[in-house]
DNA sequence: ATTATTTTGTTTCCTTGTCAACAAAATAAT
DNA sequence: ATTATTTTGTTGACAAGGAAACAAAATAAT
């Protein structure tokens, strides 16, 4: 296995390991909610006027599954949809009081999760930090370009 | 943002984009195989007497979703089973000939992504791939502590 | 201004994966 | 040797997500 497999095959590895574990200590401590659906929540905390379009193109899902889940969420009280006056089409999402709690526990959960990571991260020298952003800007902006290309294929079959 | 949370959200989104642009170019072309067939065919490829369990740990699936999957590419003919003579429990998997045949047009295509990527990765000196490379094991080994300790808290409830 | 195209969100059907319970075999404990 | 525990693979009920078809609104084209 030559250094770029192994580099691709780590990371994944590595995000696989993050996101199994984390979402098992998640949803311990946030018992009732799935880690989707607090990752949702986090996304429309952060980001003013999201709709289903944004959360979808950002958790790379269907506008369908998108959809079910925010329908979800209202239901249970956590995120409630509001309109603009000169817009009758898109519908944006905010935070209720009570899924602002859950935010919350998410946000001092997710601090958890990097006091527990801290002794790896202290040894990453600035240097290491800086090498590896640029090395995963220019490869999305190179894979941006090479999804550009499909859609192109893809419209004019 | 800082830099650790970069760095994470960085990969993460690098990873999906890969996983998104691949698995379509995948389904492009190996028509009527979805890429979870097509990965399960690599591994058992590569890793002699796999089974459900080695396969379900290394794709951070349950045993349940991979022995319906290897039930189905033993339907189509892709991989068969076998036993060893002293062991009347474990069951392992190996390709078809009809599977090699899978198993090489993926190869092809392995090696066409990683030419489409090139550009990136020549830019990437020596010293950039073993600091990433070392981030990452170190990153690995760590969870793989806290893995092991969510083990031990679960059986002590 | 009218028509065509694109965007946005929803729904239905289907596939895939999880969860939990289970039986059979292997291993550990006594 | 016998019993208890763990490992392994399977199944059925259920939930999550994808694909495609759709209507309504917005935007572009003419």
């Amino acid at each position: 296995m030559n250094k770029e497999e192994q580099v691709i095959m780590g990371f994944r590895d590595l995000y696989n390991k993050i996101v199994w574990l984390n979402k098992d200590k998640m949803e311990e401590s946030l018992k009732g909610f799935k880690s989707s659906e607090v990752h949702c929540i986090e996304y429309i905390e952060k980001n003013v006027d999201s709709n289903v379009t944004k959360l979808a193109e950002y958790f790379y899902m269907t506008r369908g599954a998108i959809s079910k889940l925010t329908k979800k969420l209202i239901k249970k009280g956590l995120i409630e949809s509001y309109q603009k006056s000169d817009n009758k089409k898109e519908i944006y999402f905010r935070l209720t009081e009570q899924g602002k709690v859950i935010y919350k526990i998410h946000e001092d959960l997710h601090k958890e999760f990097q006091e527990r990571d801290k002794a790896v991260f202290d040894k990453i020298t600035e240097e290491q930090f800086d090498s590896m952003l640029s090395f995963v800007e220019k490869y999305s902006k190179h894979l941006d370009q090479e999804i550009k290309k499909m859609d192109i294929d893809n419209k004019s079959e």
